[in-house]
DNA sequence: TATGAATGAGATTTCATTCAT
DNA sequence: AATGAATGAAATCTCATTCAT
């Protein structure tokens, strides 16, 4: 019962929820909520299926906290976009190549994009799911994107294009991220954003 | 005996498939293929749940049919358009409109934007059947919609933006129309379309 | 409705139960009663589903038919055998001869070899089936052999031999007539008799 | 954490496939396969019915288990036979005997006599396990007892009997150890053997 | 804390039987 | 007399959840 020990044995039980949310995750966006069995999640996640109910209390129960885990950076990134937009002293075009690189580091590195198509699939079924989405990732980010834009026609660094069609194509962006795995064909983010910027600063 | 009354009879008979189709799809699309239940879709048609099984060998069979049957109306439709650009009479900016038009027809006339989310929701279960559709849809689409603004460019109709870009957009649209049930605040298709238009044309 | 076709009408009216019943045989002596879907029987019998109906009230009804059937010209025999039998004024080692004769006949002429494969596989569950066979055929047929048998050894024609096992070697002739559709490497009818009769006779 | 309660529990799992064995068994041979239900199986098991799919993937494995497991002791008493009748330094009449206690033993302390009428109902069902009963049972065992026989013919100890009966007697034995469940007035085993030692031996 | 055997409700699928035509 | 679409009860099979160890 020496010290080491111990914490290992405490980092180990403190990593179980994380383990699990992760097996959870790949099942879940690659199958659907219905069509994945606790039994391949606790497989996956190398432990026994029991012991998933020991973290969490029902497969919904998982499946809630798969999604709040996976959105929760993307939250983080968008409110620190929305505090430097809220500063007037920086330039629009640079504040959307900011908002571009931001958008493209949650597309690349968090689980965003594919929770994004787990939440379509599911959108029928978790409808309490979609509207928390709504409120915290979708609606604020379309906001601030919109009042950069709005900001850079304004000082005549953008061309004047309506902004809502400026938003969409973000937001195109997104589901591209989300379905690229699914569709081929589609331009690459990169690609894209640069495209994107070259229509609106022509 | 009476004519009359067989023919009555046998009308059914042949409307059985195509309603039990319907009725599968609506809650196919809310649901997803694990989640919903052959007793729904039955009680939906009207009929008792042994009844599918007189149409449809499995549930997988339904599915597949429904989707088949769905998107028949789009694959006629992108024919159409690619026969109609295969003529070179037509200025590209009218061949665009047409496009812009068929597009929002198969959006609002046919359950096309309903499928497209079902097959993403069901891609990794289904793969098979995101082949056939990326081959008899997505692919045609996108070449006859790539070939109308190449043509419009090399003319001088068209502001010199990349190809594909512009095709990115038009299957913005595509996914904006299959998810805005479920997320609001998406601008309207004939908004895009305009909107893309003016980027286009300038 | 001239007299011929009204009788060709009722000759097939007539003869559709009998139809019907060699049909649920061959069926019922292949899978068994639980394994043989009524559809089947319709579709080997080139009819519909429904007019099984008409002519027996229930799957079990049309089993019952089946055995009755099949069963009935091999009581007939037996009867006659039993009659031949009881006539004292002919040598023992004729009645057998034409006691084996008939028994060929049965087993090669009627359908009993399948009904008894088929009656031992539905003994569970139809005992009263059982009993009705065992009533009706078994016993008197095993009756008239072993009284040919004693009558034949009193009289010096056969070897002294216990007449409860020559009975049993007729009666293990039936069982395989009854399975050699389905054991292979089994002496054939015509041998095991001819053995048989030197065993006795010797 | 107990040893002995562990390996209580252990023994529990242990067993329960072979318990379930014995369970399918008793009411396949009285029923059939079509007609058994897994839910009566499990009830004289003592499970519920999802316990016997943690053990058998299927209905029809789960037949197949309890063929296999049915017949391996007779198989391993063919092959002890075969062994035994290898060794020419015994005379016949003494292997015949052997071959006889050994074949009343099967019947007797072993399901094999119940198997075999269900191997029989089904044969038309499960061709593969009738076939495979055919190589591993059948035609060694007649082997055997064919080469027994031959040879006390040969050396003088039984009468000049064609071999080919003498097998069929036997495997009437069998058959009819494997009905007299069923049928009434058949001879014993011990009678029918003793009997045709007789007229073997005579 | 972790296991995994066991459960049983609920899903898909089958098929004997009915009945309008 | 014959049809075959429709039914619905019953079977097989699945899997989230529990609990003794």
């Amino acid at each position: 019962m020496d010290k080491t020990c111990k914490s290992l044995f405490r980092r180990r039980k403190e990593a179980r929820p994380g383990e699990l949310i992760c097996a959870a995750r790949d099942i879940f966006v690659e199958k659907g909520f219905a069509a994945t069995r606790l039994d391949d999640v606790a497989t996956r996640a190398g432990v026994s299926k029991g012991t998933i109910y020991l973290y969490f209390e029902s497969k919904e129960v998982l499946f809630k906290a798969v999604i709040e885990a996976g959105l929760a950076p993307a939250i983080e990134t968008i409110e620190a976009l929305a505090a430097l937009a809220a500063k007037i002293d920086r330039p629009a075009i640079e504040l959307l190549r900011s908002y571009c690189e931001a958008w493209q580091h949650i597309m690349r590195e968090t689980p965003m994009a594919s929770l994004l198509k787990l939440l379509v699939a599911e959108s029928g079924n978790f409808p309490e799911v979609v509207h928390w989405f709504a409120d915290s990732v979708e609606r604020p980010a379309k906001t601030v994107m919109t009042n950069i834009v709005a900001a850079g026609i304004t000082c005549g660094d953008f061309r004047p294009i309506n902004t809502e069609i400026v938003a969409g194509m973000f937001f195109s962006l997104m589901w591209q991220c989300a379905f690229d795995k699914v569709w081929c064909g589609l331009p690459s983010p990169e690609r894209f954003l640069k495209e994107a910027f070259d229509v609106l600063v022509s």
